[in-house]
DNA sequence: CCATCGAATGGAACCGGTTCCACATGGTCG
DNA sequence: CGACCATGTGGAACCGGTTCCATTCGATGG
């Protein structure tokens, strides 16, 4: 192919010159530089990102590094991210990140150091102190999406806070029988989300002073789990909740469809809760604290830019967290036999 | 960062020699390939990607592109093509390509054909002739999901007999009144997929020859728009058609919650199919055409593997067709007043 | 008027590997 | 016993850019 030597040598100028007038970089008369463009586009030529990478250590690539992409909120995530790197003139290599033990070292050791990221954007995997170090020591910054990991730089909600205040807003509503139709606590993504919602909703009502036995089911984190989970809680009219608090909008959502099928009324005979703001809960009429995935990818690469931009050495590790917002729909009311206020 | 001279220089031997112990390729004694294995180990040697892609020309980075990820067919594909290229020891580069034309101009020109790549998955993306011409000019191996393109490989299961299919099974349930909820034919995807699914369920009408006016109504491609759709057309008894085919299961899933809304029943009012295999089709308990993603990217990694391991040159252009599955649930009966066979 | 400086350019080193070629060695075969 | 071949190793060129350094030239200024 066409290398950039030709282009030199059809505009009449030196190698040197040649780069300075297609990158930009140092001292170029006008003339030469559109003599030089102009012969470059004659023999379309392209640069080599790989010799330029070779000789300035920087590949204008990141890796990301993702458990799924598939569900709602890793694939929002992943499109904030897609975006703004495509904006700053990044690629984006992908790795998703089987709980395969064996292939996550694999990708560590064999793909990620070799020097073909800039930066690393985690979502939702927790790094071990190892990896950390690896990959610090090469001098990648790294950003971490949905929790805090030791050293690095991350950003996520409080989820805690998320699933205490929606479980304050059934409280208000004057609801006491409350349920936690959430992830399996063994099973749950690194950073303990499953636990933290259940921890939430289990301080607020431990706050309002309300006992809370038998407060909590295990379902998968997906439309279908939060179905069957539905279907075995709310199937019991003896026990069952007058208001569930599910651990992310896909559950409640599954939820909400199982009441219907049981021919038990929402929000009247029992009232839903989600969070996450999932494209689906519009159209469910489901109560939800959003938070906003496509944001925080974009945050997550502004930070990367910053610190790959800054000549003042690395920044210091920030804990940023993102904001969200309650969005109340037709999913929650007072429970029977309480008047609404 | 160490390099391979230094390994070499630790080993006691030269770079040569060092690159082929460590590469696998050539001569080298058990003895000396232990040696320098090693002081590779010894001062934490990694190769450089890109200086090895700059002498060999391969890359061992793989470009997908890709309109959504956060629809569950191209999440899936995703998966699949993930999975197969880190089986074969490739990196993913992502590109996104919305329909802005100026964004999309710039991934080709500007990413995709600066040699980082050694081949090109496009999911769903009619490539343009020169962009085509561009890639095949560099001699990376293309291959189409979704749809042919002249002049390269592609994969793509034959979406108007699948619709044909459907609408069939819908006929010999003895359905007449068969409506098309279907995409917008003037904002599909560049396959003119929604186009082939509405004449899939025509040719079968015709073919069985009934009439077929008012025979579609165009909805986004998503459960809110088969829902919204579905409530506008169901919502009328005296127009209501018998069985919807629907153009994809996350349209059909939409209709099911609408007509459960409605309050008619499913399948006794009207029966509905899809096409997908969506993973929320079994909870919905839809009747529809499974296809396989997962099973279409690994293919399409495959295809590629092929042409870049072949030796005899570029291989033909292959059209393969990928398999369906009928898969009968729940949502398809007899029509009411017609005996069930 | 000569020193100084900025603009413009070319030459050459360099990034970090891979691979071709030359050479040495020892064993096998005709 | 010489030819040949497989094995093993080092030297050097090369991939395609970027960048440092030296050089030239014209303008500025003390």
């Amino acid at each position: 192919m066409s290398a950039i030597a030709d282009v030199a040598r059809l505009a009449g100028v030196s190698k040197s010159t040649a780069s300075r007038a297609l990158s930009g970089r140092g001292y170029v008369s006008e003339q030469t530089k559109t003599k030089v463009e102009r012969a470059a586009a004659a023999i379309g030529y392209v640069v080599s990102s790989n010799a330029a990478s070779l000789v300035t250590g920087r590949t204008r690539n990141v890796g990301v590094v993702i458990p799924f992409v598939n569900r709602w909120f890793f694939a929002e995530v992943l499109e904030g991210i897609e975006s703004a790197l495509i904006g700053a003139g990044y690629d984006l290599t992908l790795y998703r990140l089987s709980p395969n033990a064996a292939l996550r070292e694999r990708i560590f050791d064999y793909f990620l150091v070799r020097k073909r990221v800039d930066a690393v954007i985690a979502v939702d995997v927790a790094l071990t102190a190892h990896e950390v170090a690896l990959l610090k020591s090469l001098g990648k910054p790294i950003v971490s999406i949905g929790g805090d990991i030791d050293g690095i730089s991350s950003l996520s909600i409080d989820d805690v806070r998320a699933s205490r205040f929606m479980t304050e807003h059934l409280l208000s509503l004057g609801h006491t029988r409350i349920m936690h139709l959430g992830g399996d606590l063994n099973e749950q993504m690194d950073f303990r989300v499953h636990t933290q919602r259940l921890t939430g909703m289990r301080e607020a009502l431990d706050a309002a002073g309300i006992e809370h036995p038998d407060d909590f089911r295990a379902v998968p984190y997906t439309i279908p789990g939060g179905y069957a989970g539905a279907l075995a809680v709310l199937g019991d009219p003896g026990s069952r909740p007058t208001a569930i608090v599910a651990g992310c909008d896909e559950i409640a959502i599954g939820a909400i469809v199982a009441a219907r099928q049981l021919g038990i009324t929402v929000p009247e005979q029992v009232s839903i809760v989600g969070i996450d703001g999932h494209n689906l809960a519009e159209m469910f009429g489901l109560t939800t604290l959003e938070q906003y995935p496509v944001d925080q990818g974009a945050k997550a690469v502004e930070m990367i830019m910053e610190r790959l931009t800054s000549d003042r050495g690395p920044l210091e590790d920030e804990r940023v967290t993102m904001p969200v917002h309650l969005k109340v729909r037709r999913s929650t009311t007072a429970p029977a036999g309480v008047a609404v206020r």
